[in-house]
RNA sequence: GCAGCAGUAGCUCAGUUGGUUAGAGCACUAGUUUGUGGAACUAGGGGUCGGUGGUUCGAAUCCACCCUGCUGUACCA
């Protein structure tokens, strides 16, 4: 008999998107508990956007014939385009938008959702993952930015990352936007282009920024960037500048003032941060991680920032005549739970089910009724679900590392009293029925 | 997108200058124990050697193209 070909469906994902095992979703659901706890604290209200929005609406990425899933994924439906969202902020641009005559002014709202871009994963980055968004829409005042970092560090510390663990690197639009402006850099691709090369540094220190602000570089493959053109002269003073690290702009030196009456010092000033280009208007910030991150072979990796935020006052009014000055933070939560998990001292308790094995069919209901017993006491217990040998049953109990097994077949009936088997020890013990609950408490 | 490297079992990998029926460890299945998991032993299943075409008496091995993955880089709201 020859093979038939057959092609099977295949058992492979879509590059970047991955299967969550139980593992990390506990951890995920640790960390929102603890978000929700600190969003009611700071008086935030909880909202939800749909997963789709109409291209349109929220962004640039506007899809077009040539190229319609640049960074996004979008579809036509009917005669519209529709896309994923690819973050929170502009959902709630258009919300705030859509709802402004309603909503309280300002209005301060937090969301957790999954996002989807539609680029190149990395080590932690996927095409789909789960962001946390706490954003304050309609107020100018530089508070509510530095009310902002308080709360993220307050999120961190009750997740267990201490004060010396992470920190929160700020900076200013203003900066660069007042140097530009003193060195006569006009050309705006040339100003997009420096900024974009000054948010390397991290990565490529200021030998490789210098090169990218001039005529560009060639990295490790031999592939060569084109650089922004500056002159050597205005490299220069741009190095010299920000190498001294003062918070020279206006809106800095308030929000380090408000720092110091929340008593937060967990902070440092970093002309170095950019972040979105055509998006912030004035301070940003982000949230660093400082132990080692280490990825699945041991190596330690270049973890970078686990999310941020900043001031965009120009974007609600995108959609209307409004004027709604903004700031937010988004936080990547796969990444924080990605980063926790490598923390030694990071445990989340699993309880697994105690089984109940199946000697007979026909005592099943004797089984019902421990199993009702345990799992009114609030033990997680299940009758072994299927019909197989003792042998079976057990190498099941050890696979999904249960606690103990209860063993009530002929003998045990008899005599009314169970069998318990602790699963980490081996050790069995013959109970009285009175006493299971108690017993089985003492092993979990 | 650009550049470099790689693709052999579910996973990690070996496979000599091209040569019979492509291997190992882990995992899986069955048994050694008809009421006992984690250890051991025995046996077993599982591969279009990423795909297509070419060179050759003969290709996992050589060549071309394609696909996929990894890394760097670009973009990143």
């Amino acid at each position: 008999m020859t093979k038939e070909k057959k092609s099977k469906p295949s058992k492979d994902l879509p590059l970047g998107f991955v299967d969550r095992q139980e593992k990390e979703l506990l951890v995920r659901d640790f960390i929102i508990s603890n978000i929700k706890e600190v969003m009611i604290k700071y008086g935030f209200q909880y909202l939800e956007t749909p997963s789709f929005e109409y291209s349109d609406s929220i962004g640039k990425f506007l899809p077009d014939k040539d190229r319609p899933d640049e960074g996004v994924f979008s579809f036509k439906d009917e005669n519209k385009w529709l896309s994923l969202r690819y973050d929170l902020t502009a959902p709630l641009a258009r919300y705030v938008a859509k709802n402004y005559l309603e909503i309280p002014k300002p209005f301060k709202r937090y969301q957790l959702g999954t996002v989807w871009r539609n680029e190149k994963p990395g080590p932690g980055r996927f095409r789909e993952f789960l962001q946390f968004d706490a954003d304050f829409v309609g107020t100018k005042s530089l508070q509510a930015d530095a009310e902002l970092c308080v709360m993220i560090s307050e999120i961190l510390e009750k997740c267990g990352v201490t004060k010396s663990e992470y920190i929160i690197k700020i900076s200013s639009r203003k900066i660069t936007e007042e140097l530009f402006k003193k060195l006569n850099i006009n050309n705006n691709q040339q100003k997009l282009t420096a900024l974009r090369a000054l948010d390397k540094i991290d990565r490529l220190g200021w030998q490789g920024v210098k090169e990218l602000l001039g005529e560009g570089r060639k990295d490790k493959s031999g592939d060569f960037t084109k650089g922004a053109n500056l002159s050597t002269q205005n490299i220069e003073i741009i190095e010299n500048e920000l190498k001294k690290k003062i918070p020279k702009t206006d809106d800095l030196k308030e929000v380090l003032k408000i720092f110091k009456d929340y008593n937060f010092d967990n902070f440092e000033f970093d002309p170095s941060i950019i972040r979105g280009l055509e998006y912030y208007t004035g301070t940003i910030f982000e949230v660093n991680l400082k132990f080692d991150v280490t990825n699945n072979k041991g190596q330690v990796i270049q973890f970078g920032s686990i999310g941020g935020g900043g001031r965009y006052d120009n974007l609600v009014n995108n959609f209307g005549n409004y004027d709604a000055p903004a700031t937010g933070i988004s936080i990547g939560l796969d990444r924080l739970v990605y980063a926790l998990t490598q923390k030694k001292e990071f445990k989340i308790k699993q309880s697994k089910p105690v089984i109940i094995c199946v000697f007979d069919k026909n005592l099943m209901k004797e089984y019902v009724g421990l199993q009702t017993i345990l799992r009114k006491s609030g033990i997680s217990t299940e009758i072994y679900p299927g019909e197989n040998k003792l042998k079976k049953q057990m190498e099941y109990a050890n696979k999904i590392k249960s606690p103990a097994v209860i063993l009530y077949g002929e003998d045990e009936i008899k005599t009314g009293k169970p069998t318990l088997k602790n699963l980490s020890s081996g050790e069995e013990k013959i109970i009285e029925m009175k006493e299971l609950v108690y017993e089985i408490k003492k092993i979990i």
